[in-house]
DNA sequence: CCCTGATTCGC
DNA sequence: GCGAATCAGG
C-alpha cells in the first residue's frame, strides 16, 4: 500500500476496461472503483474507448455563445409512468396525513395522493397543499417521480 | 425532473 | 494526465 495517491494505475485501468466491456454503466464502474463518474468517462475518452458517440463530426459546439435554438419542448415520461403504473401506493411516509380528505373534498390545489387501498371504506387522499399544475404535494410528488432512493454521494 | 454519456477546459 | 464543469441526448 503506497502512501501516494494511486490515481490511475494498471489495475484500475484494467478493472475499468473490464467493467466497460462487461456492459456496466459508467456510474457503476465509478462506484466500484471508487472514483467519480466523470473520472471514469474522462479516462475512457482519453484511452479512446468511448462507446458509440465519437468526436468525428460533432455539430456546433459553442460554449460562450451556446446554442441559440431554444426549443420549448417538455418531457413528462415519468408522469406517464406513474399514471400508468399507479397500482396501490399506500405509502403515507413522513408526509402529514392529518389534512386528508375524501374525493368529494378534493380541490385543484389539493394533493391527490391516495391513502389506503382503493375501495376501502376509509379511502381518502392526502389533501395537503399542492403546487399549481401538480396533482401531488411536494413530498408525494417526490415519491411519485422518484420512488427509487438513490444515494447521492458523488461529487459529479 | 432525473440520469447517462461525451467533450471541453482548468489545474 | 486527471477530474470537475459543461453540454447533449434520452
Amino acid at each position: 500500500m503506497p502512501v501516494l495517491s494511486p490515481t490511475w494505475t494498471d489495475e484500475r485501468i484494467e478493472l475499468l476496461k473490464q467493467h466497460f466491456e462487461a456492459g456496466l454503466s459508467c456510474r457503476e464502474i465509478a462506484a466500484d472503483i471508487g472514483v467519480s463518474r466523470n473520472a471514469v468517462i474522462g479516462k475512457l475518452s482519453r484511452l479512446n474507448l468511448t462507446r458509440g458517440r465519437t468526436i468525428d463530426d460533432r455539430k456546433v459546439q459553442d460554449r460562450p455563445a451556446r446554442t441559440p435554438r431554444t426549443v420549448p419542448r417538455l418531457q413528462y415520461e415519468m408522469l406517464a409512468t406513474i399514471y400508468g403504473d399507479a397500482d396501490a401506493p399506500v405509502a403515507t411516509g413522513p408526509i402529514d396525513d392529518a389534512n386528508r380528505c375524501s374525493l368529494l373534498e378534493l380541490s385543484e390545489n389539493r394533493c391527490r395522493w391516495p391513502i389506503s387501498s382503493p375501495g376501502a371504506e376509509d379511502f381518502c387522499f392526502c389533501g395537503n397543499s399542492a403546487p399549481d399544475g401538480q396533482p401531488y404535494c411536494t413530498g408525494h410528488s417526490r415519491l411519485a417521480y422518484r420512488p427509487n432512493g438513490r444515494a447521492r454521494v458523488m461529487r459529479g
